[in-house]
DNA sequence: TTTAGCACTCGATGGTTTCGAGTGCTAAAC
DNA sequence: GTTTAGCACTCGAAACCATCGAGTGCTAAA
């Protein structure tokens, strides 16, 4: 929590008013229009000399001399810490949430909807990153043979997640070699982890050559071929509405929304971002060029982790222009971070 | 094949020279600049008073008074159909493409892979339809006990795909229980439609009901459970790309490019239109308003549709604004598809 | 410390002018 | 009877200009 210079009472009132103001209008707000809105009793020249004050701060700037006052970034900043009174969620909302992340069968389906719903609510994007598991568990595994040489793999994980691969085999295996070798993998294995089974399978293998029988032998190297370039990305998020991003003036040039699109489609950059959040609990919220990527510079970002199992695994968000409606947005991600969370919970796949 | 007015040789050659450069500059091409670039040796009145033959014939208009002329749809349609000379796609390009698509594994892989091809090679976007499977045929199926009354329900079938589903049984089923249901489905119903299974499957029931054990029952139950909501939608297609749109002048508005994307989110429109695509063999192609849908008003779709064994059950094609350079794209979309049907074929899951 | 008053700034708006690319038409040339 | 030169005309784009008004900073008085 940074240090904020002393400011008097009625600087932050006048701040809080102004920020609120522009967030609402979108446009630079005067001396006047400020000593009319806020309750105090001032002249507009009175107001005028606190501006400069506030300006030579640095909490607002004018884009112009004779234009009104807008919030830097550190002005949204210190409104966000210290003066934003957030409204609480309508109850109705969150029913509806409650209830339409409570009915989603498929995970995947549960995160779509959550993102969904923050971008329908919001009118801005919605932003759910899968969850991650450091240690992903096995759980089962099983083979299907296809063609000669080829094999389905299924894998179940401790993630609420089933793979499946097909693969090349370098020989041919029949139904009771693949059956014996599933049962072995499974007896053997359940629970462990995926990348721990991968190495003692390439031990095993040495010490077993000649002692095992030679189906384990092949179970293990059909199981190494399944496992490997298990680590291949998966998909890292789910983004919706980014077309709402779209209506926004703030946001209306080509140039910058294209740079902002291409960054949604990258991704890496976004999941680096996310990932600082994870370690955080409760809302954290990245306020134009505080997220140092370029193409955010005209946007905030405001995140809140979910926790499965109370670890916290995985974040959700909404991407809108700097001037949001944060005293909304907030308890919105709040809530639906907690309530996907619960959902998950409930979904999650505890041991048979 | 609509008839088109007679034209003299050298107003057709006229018109062809007038859309390259319409395509090529994107502005109103004016009589001198064409008096200059075609060969023919004609003074700039000349070619006016073609002009205003063309524009009466509805082949060219003019933006207004004093700028020159741009092509019409029809006059597009014209060029296309009967003046196009097409560029022989460049081999490496071909190369390239069968390289991307030989060695994508995964056939999920293959489609975005070529939807991807298509949009970085054309700087547009790039659409590929998921393949469609009128019979969806059993092959597989197996049940894994996930923990008391849930059960994890991996289904083949003769799609390249595999399906998973977690259901909610009535009842506890041991896992000797749920391994004799997979056996008697599989060796039953092998090969067999999904939807003639499940009509099969409630048959069966009835009569059954005193006759059979009762873990035949039983796998009939979960099955039914597991067959049903197959129906469920998949995701229609794979777009790339879109973003790319953003950079055409001719889109720069953000209304229509916003009701653009939308028109891509919402996918039925879409879907309709690749639809039409799918009886008529080779490259088809749809220019502004031919398409029937007002999103689609600026822009052209060319597409081409993909064969799996021989029968036509995908489409795809390239997104892009009218003033497109076709005589690169159409072979473009005509090579890909063929080289992502033999990939196709070439990965398809023949019987065991 | 607050406020009234005043000069000043600067974008936005709207009108006017100019420029040039391009047209249509007519009458002459081929 | 095509083709072309010539010419008047149109219309958008760009430049320029004046006006307006919202808003500022500063100074001096309350």
């Amino acid at each position: 929590m940074p240090k904020y210079p002393q400011l008097s009472e009625r600087a932050q009132h006048l701040l809080k008013v102004l920020v609120e103001r522009y967030i609402g209008e979108g446009q630079p707000v005067g001396s006047r229009a400020l000593a009319r809105d806020t309750g105090l009793n001032l002249s507009p020249a009175t107001i005028r000399n606190i501006m400069a004050d506030l300006e030579d701060i640095g909490l607002v700037t004018s884009p112009h001399t004779s234009a009104g006052r807008m919030p830097t970034v550190t002005g949204y900043r210190f409104f966000i810490d210290t003066l934003l009174t957030i409204k609480p969620l309508q109850q109705d909302i969150v029913h509806q949430l409650r209830q339409e992340l409570s009915t989603q069968e498929d995970p995947d389906d549960l995160l779509e909807t959550a993102s969904r719903a923050l971008s329908e609510i919001t009118h801005m994007a919605g932003l759910v990153m899968l969850p991650r598991h450091e240690v992903i568990a096995f759980r089962h595994i099983e083979f299907i043979p296809l063609s000669d040489q080829r094999l389905l793999v299924i894998l179940v994980t401790n993630e609420q997640k089933v793979h499946n691969k097909v693969i090349h085999t370098s020989r041919h295996f029949s139904s009771a070699d693949l059956q014996a070798a599933a049962n072995f993998l499974n007896s053997t294995y359940a629970g462990k982890d995926l990348t721990t089974i991968r190495e003692s399978l390439f031990n095993d293998l040495q010490e077993m050559r000649n002692r095992l029988s030679q189906e384990i032998i092949d179970a293990a190297e059909v199981a190494d071929l399944a496992l490997k370039d298990r680590g291949k990305r998966r998909k890292p998020f789910v983004l919706t509405g980014e077309i709402n991003l779209m209506d926004f003036a703030d946001l209306a040039d080509m140039e910058r929304l294209r740079s902002l699109f291409e960054a949604f489609h990258q991704k890496e950059d976004l999941v680096h971002l996310l990932d600082r959040c994870l370690e955080t609990p409760g809302v954290k919220i990245f306020i134009g060029e505080e997220s140092g990527y370029r193409a955010l510079d005209q946007c905030s970002l405001v995140t809140a982790s979910y926790t499965l199992n109370g670890e916290a695994v995985g974040v959700l968000g909404v991407i809108g222009p700097t001037r949001m409606a944060y005293e909304r947005v907030i308890p919105l991600v709040d809530v639906t971070a907690k309530l996907l969370g619960a959902a998950l919970n409930q979904k999650s796949l505890t041991p048979s």
